[in-house]
DNA sequence: TTAATTGTATTACAGGTGTAATCTATAAGG
DNA sequence: CCTTATAGATTACACCTGTAATACAATTAA
């Protein structure tokens, strides 16, 4: 599995938006936030390609970059190991956690309720 | 905010269920599963003293530890951390990749409905 | 009382990470 | 053509982490 690091997720984040940003588009894209010398994000960029998390096309001198690895895959396995490592592979408590903290909104409720119908439709027809 | 690593995490873990353990029954109850050296632990102890996250009492010559942190503290803080990095602070979408992956079971289904009940109480009652 | 054992403390060392600076090659400007 | 700016490639460097080995001190055994 490929390991993404914390300030290498930045980047890729932003490449999970728009696909196929220059080095200095990502660098543009970033900056706006993080306080990143330009140097920094083409080091992560560099980093990503040789984990093969990022691919790129040429174009001229300069390179357009793009995720070799989809957005949701990475929160699945991401996800699953975090709730393992943390909480015993039970998500139910993760979710206690935030709402002891208030913060869930009607948002959340409401997914998490289609999510529990959908579960209990597909218990109830097997 | 401290910062406990993959390898010291097993540590506590031992320490949040039973407090108080020399460090070389730290060791065996680790060294069940993991094919760690008795040294190895030895280190992680050392290191979580010297972060805060464990204190000790001396036994004669050796140390009885116990943690510094709370386990559900430790668990807010991270799952607040990791769902804010990995899901843009939306709790909802991570429990849906586990429904997808068929990682939900009764228990979990029925924990969630007793939280949603309860937000949806609080709601009420504001 | 001296030697062996056993706790903790210190040191080791490679690989990953955050955070760049320098090198090198090429494209663009004069 | 030659110089400069600029793209990616390589190198840097300190701190963290995984994974111990070694050093030191005190207790126990002989």
């Amino acid at each position: 599995m490929i390991e993404i690091s914390n300030a290498e997720l930045s980047v890729m984040q932003v490449l999970w938006q728009r696909q196929l940003l220059s080095a200095n588009d990502v660098v543009a894209a970033l900056c706006n936030d993080k306080d990143w010398h330009e140097k920094t994000v083409k080091t992560l960029l560099n980093r990503l390609v040789s984990k093969g998390a990022l691919g790129f096309d040429k174009d001229g001198r300069a390179y357009l970059y793009y995720p070799l690895i989809a957005e949701q895959d990475y929160q699945l396995q991401q996800g699953r190991s975090f709730v393992e490592r943390i909480f015993a592979g039970r998500v139910a408590p993760l979710v206690a956690g935030f709402a002891s903290q208030n913060k869930l909104n009607a948002d959340d409720v409401q997914q998490l309720k289609q999510l529990i119908a959908d579960w209990e439709q597909e218990q109830h027809h097997d």
